[in-house]
DNA sequence: TATTGTTATACTCTATAACTATA
DNA sequence: TATAGTTATAGAGTATAACAATA
């Protein structure tokens, strides 16, 4: 089994996509908060610093830069006063659904032209099986 | 077409493959640039600059990083003095040899965990298409 | 004039560890 | 004691733009 290739095709998808997210006014790590609040109601501190694996020192100072944006917002658990929500606020919201679409739009081409429709379903369906994989643990 | 499992793979592979090269001791730009330069003769700033997409400006302090570990060395160019040709030296290679099978090594088991002999093939395939549709341009 | 690589600046991310306030 | 989130620190990556040397 050779995987070279792979690790080769995944890093070249990062170096497209890395660029692309910052043109869009996002560094990476924002980027990735954004989308994982995405379709959620909010989540406290420490379930956003597993998802994305930033370290929850790292993200606090992510997550001012993104309040002082006005994208997200804290929240006061009520449940447990040690823990805040951390939640998209309106312009989050419009953005997150303006810039992941638009980040899927800009890798399309890419895809397009490598891939026919039947061969994107298989790898769609390779890929889902591998994230779960790699989410898993 | 739905690509959004599809980005999503890719960030979860991100992640895991980002920590990982840490944890071996370089950052992921320093890990880029080791790989470009495996099983290579050398190459100039630019060219270097081009192919891991790291900015000529934040190259030059990964580069110096690199040198003072003394894994690369730079080698004034005869034909344009100008130029600049950055190599790995013979412990640069070292590490080459050992880290990058270890990256393979380390992300083989999502992979098997998650996908079949056969499939692995096919991915494999339509992901190298992919990384020639993304190194195009 | 254009290109190569370096330097300068200001901002962001990173790991690590100490800290506070709750539990 | 243990956990949630913040703060502090030092090092690294980032974009951008100006710069010297060479073409």
């Amino acid at each position: 089994m050779v995987l070279r290739p792979l690790v080769e095709a995944f890093f070249a998808f990062l170096r497209k996509s890395d660029r692309h997210i910052r043109s869009l006014g996002l560094t990476p790590p924002q980027f990735d908060v954004i989308v994982t609040l995405g379709d959620t109601d909010g989540m406290t501190c420490r379930e956003l610093s597993d998802k994305t694996l930033v370290t929850k020192g790292t993200l606090t100072g992510v997550m001012d830069r993104l309040e002082a944006k006005g994208l997200i917002g804290r929240i006061p658990s009520r449940e447990d006063r040690r823990s805040t929500i951390i939640r998209l606020t309106p312009k989050g919201d419009d953005l997150f659904r303006k810039v992941f679409p638009r980040q899927v739009q800009y890798l399309k081409p890419f895809f397009e032209e490598a891939l026919s429709q039947t061969q994107m379903k298989d790898l769609q369906y390779m890929l889902l099986k591998l994230k779960e994989s790699f989410d898993k643990q």
